[in-house]
DNA sequence: CGGACCCATCGACAGTTGTCAATGGGTAAC
DNA sequence: GTTACCCATTGACAACTGTCGATGGGTCCG
């Protein structure tokens, strides 16, 4: 436990308020993408997307790591619903890429992942 | 689906293997901190520690958020299995507050959610 | 001592998550 | 048309998560 200090002095009976730094709407949208972050496999995802020159396909990141077609899109699909990445369609292939026009803050928690 | 746009040229059969950007280690331990993070009471308590100017208690954060005290008990815990946050006693009393030491890295990805 | 307070842990329960095999829909090549 | 390929969705299952009430251990005050 422990690390001794100066620690404040209180009263039996009298908790403090906190004052909570982000409204709720803020902190929900800030948890919906560390949910979506929240993994090991769609961290690298979402960072190779990020440096990536080209979009990828699903079945480059099913070569990659060692995770059947359903579970990689599976992965996908959830930084989809986050609105980190966005896809599009060309004959065969589904190319996926980091959205463009992330927001500042969401930026910031990605380039911190790195 | 859409956006259109220059989209690579691929070769059935062929799929690209992807550049992983962190070593698996260092993506766990990034996890780790994610997981941690990806609950919007923790976000909110993490946030309220982090500029707080004295430690809090966890009594603090029940009078706060509408939970009860095994509930904040929980959330506190996982914080601090996260290494995001170091408990003292005194007396009654147990403050919280967030690890002085954190890595460079961490620090950034919780300052990147203010 | 007896009571009031702060807190951690346990047990339980519903809800969510990660994974896969199976299936089916598109699209291109033959 | 038939085949081969890429991918999304479904169903299933075990594992994990958020929440609470109940309980018990410390600590201080009277």
């Amino acid at each position: 436990m422990a690390k001794p200090s100066i620690l404040p002095e209180r009263e039996r009976g009298v908790c403090c308020t906190v004052e909570l730094e982000l409204p709720q709407s803020r902190a929900d949208e800030v948890v919906t993408v560390l949910k979506a972050l929240a993994d090991p496999t769609r961290v690298q995802m979402v960072l190779a997307l990020r440096q990536a020159s080209e979009p990828a396909c699903i079945c480059d990141f099913t070569a990659t790591f060692k995770l059947s077609q359903p579970t990689v899109s599976h992965h996908m699909k959830k930084l989809r619903d986050a609105g980190l990445v966005e896809a599009s369609r060309k004959g065969i292939w589904t190319y996926y890429r980091l959205r463009p026009h992330l927001s500042e803050r969401v930026r910031r928690i990605i380039d911190a992942l790195a």
